[in-house]
DNA sequence: CTGGATCCTCAACGATACTG
DNA sequence: CAGTATCGTTGAGGATCCAG
C-alpha cells in the first residue's frame, strides 16, 4: 500500500515510484491498447500473481492513473481504462519500448507474444504515423495466434487489437517479423523464404514493410553468456 | 544475479526488466548527465543501499549499458559511463521524467534535489532546445546548494553539472522554480516576491522563464488522502 | 464465471558493518 | 575509494479459496 519513494524532488524519481513497480510497466502497456477486464490483463500478462495485479491495480487507480469502471448498464463486469493523465505516459511508453525492441533479436526460450505486445510495436514501429494522404489500407497482421490490425488512412497510421474488418492483406509471420522491421530482411526475401506468408494483395506488403521500422540497436551484449 | 524475466517477446518487457528494477532508473539518470565515480552515485542517490548499487552496476555492465573503467593513468579511481547503448535510453528516460514531472507540484516532506535531478529537468524543460541561433548566454541555475548550467548558444539549449564559468546570469531559487517551469508563475512575479533572486543581467530572465516549460498535468490526484 | 482476498514461501531489497 | 558480508524486512510468486 505504502509506495516506495525516493525521496528526491524529481520527475523522473516520481514516475519511477510508479513505473518501477514490477509489472506495472506491462499492465500500462495493455491498458494503453484499451480498456480491459481484470480477466484480460490476467490473460495478458501470463505468470502476473493475481495478488499483484490487484494491488497494482489499486495503487495505479489511487495514483490517479487507472479508472475502475464498475459494471452499468450493458456491461456487467468490472472495466479498466487509463485516465487522461495515464494515458499521457503513451510517448514515455513508446520511448521504452523502441529502445527495449532495438536490443531485441530472437526470442528467448518460452517467450511468448501477446495481442498488446503485437499493437503496442505497431505503434512503435510506425514511428510518427505519418504516410501519404491518398493511402488507405488495412492489414491484418498475425503473429502465432495473435490477430492485430493495422490501418493506413488519412494520413497516419493506427494500430490496434483484433482483425482488420475488411482486410486488403493479411499478413501472418512469426518472430522473424523483428528482421523485417529491423530493416535485415526486405520485403521480397521474407516472401520469397516463407517468412511471411500472405492473403490478399501482396502489392501491398512492400508498404508495410517501408513504413513500419524499429532498428537493432548496435553493440547488442551477447545474452547471458553464463 | 538472474534477473527478472516477463516471459514476452516485447520491447517494452525487455526494457522493464532492467529499468522496472528498484534504483536503475535514476542511476541511469545520474549516468546520463555525465560519468561518475562510484562515490558520486552514492552521494547523488540519498538512500540507496551500496550492496543494491553493486548489484545494479553489476546488472547494467553485463546488459552492455554501463560501462566500467578501471582506473588508468592520471585517473586512480573507477568510473562509471554509459555506453553508445546506455545512452540511447536518454529520450526514454527524458520522457519518463517530463511525465513524472507534469505530477509534481510542491516537494513532499523531506524531498531533496541534486545536480542529475536539476539537469535532467533542465534538459526535459528545455525540450527541443531550439532557440535563436543569434543567442549566445550562459545561465548558472542554482536550487538549494545544488549549482548547475544552461547554456544557449548556436540555436541550441545545453544544460549540464556545475555552475557556467562566465555566467551572463545566476538564477537562484527554491521548489518554487517549478511553478515558473510550469508557466503558473510569470517572470515578472517570480522576481517580485523573491521567489528566484538574480545575478547578472537580469533582463535575461525572461528568455529563460520563456524558453523552458514543462506544464502542469491536469487532474492530478490528491497526495495520500489517507 | 468474474473479481478478487488470503496464506505461505522465498527471493529481492534495505541497513549497517566491515574489508582489500 | 570501492566495494563485500551479514542479517533483518519487504514484497513478489504461487496456490487456493471466497463473494457477487
Amino acid at each position: 500500500m505504502t509506495n516506495q519513494h525516493y525521496g528526491q524532488f524529481c520527475g523522473l524519481a516520481r514516475a519511477a515510484e510508479i513505473v518501477g513497480q514490477r509489472w506495472t510497466l506491462l499492465i500500462l502497456r495493455d491498458l494503453n491498447v484499451g480498456r480491459r477486464r481484470y480477466s484480460d490483463l490476467v490473460a495478458g500478462l501470463p505468470g502476473i500473481p493475481t495478488n499483484t495485479l490487484a494491488s497494482r491495480l489499486k495503487e495505479l487507480e489511487e495514483a490517479g492513473i487507472v479508472a475502475r469502471l464498475a459494471p452499468s448498464g450493458t456491461e456487467r463486469a468490472v472495466v479498466y481504462e487509463l485516465t487522461p493523465r495515464g494515458a499521457e505516459l503513451g510517448p514515455a511508453l513508446d520511448a521504452l519500448g523502441r529502445w527495449g525492441a532495438g536490443g531485441m533479436r530472437t526470442p528467448r526460450e518460452g517467450e511468448i507474444v501477446t495481442t498488446a505486445s503485437i499493437t503496442a510495436a505497431l505503434r512503435v514501429a510506425a514511428g510518427d504515423g505519418v504516410v501519404p494522404a491518398e493511402w488507405d489500407v488495412a492489414y491484418t497482421v498475425r503473429v502465432g495466434d495473435v490477430e492485430t490490425h493495422l490501418i493506413m488512412r488519412d494520413g497516419t497510421i493506427t494500430a490496434g487489437p483484433g482483425p482488420a474488418e475488411n482486410p486488403d492483406l493479411v499478413i501472418a509471420a512469426g518472430p522473424q517479423i523483428r528482421d523485417l522491421l529491423a530493416g535485415e530482411l526486405d520485403a521480397h526475401t521474407a516472401i520469397s523464404t516463407g517468412a511471411v506468408q500472405l492473403e490478399g494483395d501482396a502489392s501491398l506488403f512492400e508498404r508495410f514493410a517501408d513504413s513500419l521500422h524499429v532498428p537493432y540497436s548496435p553493440n547488442v551484449p551477447a545474452e547471458a553468456p553464463a
